[in-house]
DNA sequence: CGTCCACGTCTAC
DNA sequence: TAGACCTGGACGG
């Protein structure tokens, strides 16, 4: 689900997480995360983030007390704070949860601790490890300006450069270019393209030519929106501004309280604010990069041919040359897999800290089912992921029985598990009802499950 | 158990 | 423009 509002949320989440709270020692990577660790050991430190379209950045400062603050500026250079952050990526799972370290969720990735104790983790939790991040580096120069914090030069980069091939493509694939509509993905361009009444499948720069670049009074419903004075004034926004208001709206469906992986399905404030996405009545297609676009009434000129495979669809393997690279590669990283693992184990036993049940939870991470010798690698695989369900669902993820969501087409669809919060006063909420509040669901959880 | 599908990039033919 | 990269939920048999 992460799209920018999404993005945006988590970047929230974050600070309302940080806030007043203290940050200490390493930044822990999961050793089957593939990017980089942060070398960062700093005895106090703050946490803060922003996003951007669909990059998110989080900054790391270490921590001064008042009496450094109130030295002279002479010492002051000399105890000069450090400064770090990292550039974030959500692929399709990506997301923040904030938990005690003992209920590290099985997919974090990238860790922060509270100077507690006990210390609390800020943990960049990702199942499919699609997402990826960057020490230090600036936004991705391969993205344009964000759809909903930097409108008007969103709009300009648009508009200007509508000679640009992209724009011969059709209207929802061009949509989810991030060069021109960064923060625009799967769902939000099927409610952009829905409400402002176009075809998708329509060329997006026949589409986007007969709009103008920032006029006055879209400037003005800027500005008033800045002044906090009302909605945009317009009754029909077109196409440029609904990738501004639709993504604002959903980022304003994450209220008072953070949603938790309860928090979704065809019951869920976002579910239901879905007017086109994978709701009834709407047809949907594979667009040319076999992405599903969902749409009512009719597609336009530029619909892809039928007959083409679906995305990601496991094609019967007519070729045997194909299906034999395909298993020595599994071959190759299987044996790959299993030597990282135990050089991993190794390294973290060797200097396995006293007291620390959190190098446990690492290395319950880390390690993988025991493979037997026996079994064909496509075998061993299946195992290896029948396994991890096993150990997931005699966890806590078992869905409720008798509460299985039916999606409108079946299958698919989004979990917005994503933990958001108000940054009103009024709504606070500290770790300890945010812990409890977990505890609570899991509590549920089992309950239904052994009903 | 097997198959399909998912909110997104990437790179190799 | 196929695939690769991944895990896991839903569903059909």
């Amino acid at each position: 689900m992460p799209e920018g509002p999404e993005l945006n949320l988590s970047s929230q989440f974050i600070n309302f997480i940080s806030k007043g709270r203290l940050f200490a020692g390493k930044v822990r990577k999961n050793p089957i995360h593939k990017c980089a660790e942060v070398k960062w050991n700093e005895p106090r430190y703050t946490v803060a983030a922003v996003s951007r379209g669909k990059e998110l950045k989080v900054f790391l400062q270490t921590h001064r007390e008042e009496k450094d603050e109130k030295k002279g500026a002479k010492s002051r250079v000399k105890n000069e704070g450090k400064r770090l952050h990292i550039v974030f990526n959500f692929g399709m799972s990506g997301h923040f949860e904030f938990t005690s370290v003992k209920e590290l969720p099985k997919h974090a990735h990238l860790s922060f601790f509270t100077n507690t104790q006990p210390a609390m983790a800020l943990s960049f939790v990702d199942p499919r490890r699609f997402g990826k991040w960057q020490v230090d580096t600036d936004w991705s120069p391969n993205r344009g300006p964000c759809v909903m914090s930097e409108y008007p030069q969103f709009r300009s980069n648009v508009l200007q450069n509508l000679k640009d091939s992209v724009f011969n493509r059709p209207l929802c694939e061009a949509l989810l270019n991030q060069k021109y509509f960064n923060g625009i993905g799967n769902y939000l361009r099927a409610e952009i393209i829905y409400r402002a009444g176009v075809k998708p499948f329509e060329q997006a720069r026949s589409v986007l030519a007969t709009l103008s670049d920032v006029p006055e009074d879209v400037k003005a419903q800027i500005e008033d929106k800045a002044k906090n004075t009302g909605k945009m004034k317009s009754e029909s926004p077109d196409l440029l501004q609904l990738c501004n208001l639709v993504p604002l709206e959903a980022i304003g469906l994450g209220t008072s309280l953070y949603l938790t992986k309860e928090e979704f399905g065809k019951e869920s404030k976002f579910w239901k604010w879905l007017r086109c996405y994978c709701q009834p009545g709407m047809n949907s297609i594979p667009d040319h990069n076999k992405r599903t676009m969902w749409y009512h009434g009719d597609a336009g000129p530029l619909v892809p041919k039928e007959g083409g495979s679906c995305r990601g669809k496991r094609k019967s393997v007519s070729s045997s040359k194909k299906a034999t690279k395909k298993l020595k590669k599994e071959v190759d990283k299987e044996t790959e897999d299993t030597n990282d693992t135990e050089k991993v184990t190794k390294r973290r036993r060797q200097k396995k800290p006293v007291d620390s049940s959190f190098e446990d939870d690492v290395l319950k991470i880390a390690a993988k089912p025991d493979l037997q010798p026996t079994m064909s690698q496509t075998e061993k695989r299946r195992s290896r992921r029948h396994d991890n369900r096993k150990e997931i669902s005699s966890l806590q993820k078992l869905p409720a029985a008798g509460q299985k969501m039916k999606r409108n087409k079946g299958r698919g669809g989004i979990s917005r598990k994503l933990p958001s919060t108000s940054l009103s006063d009024d709504t606070k909420m500290n770790e300890e009802e945010y812990v409890q509040n977990d505890r609570k669901i899991n509590a549920t959880k089992k309950r239904r499950k052994n009903h």
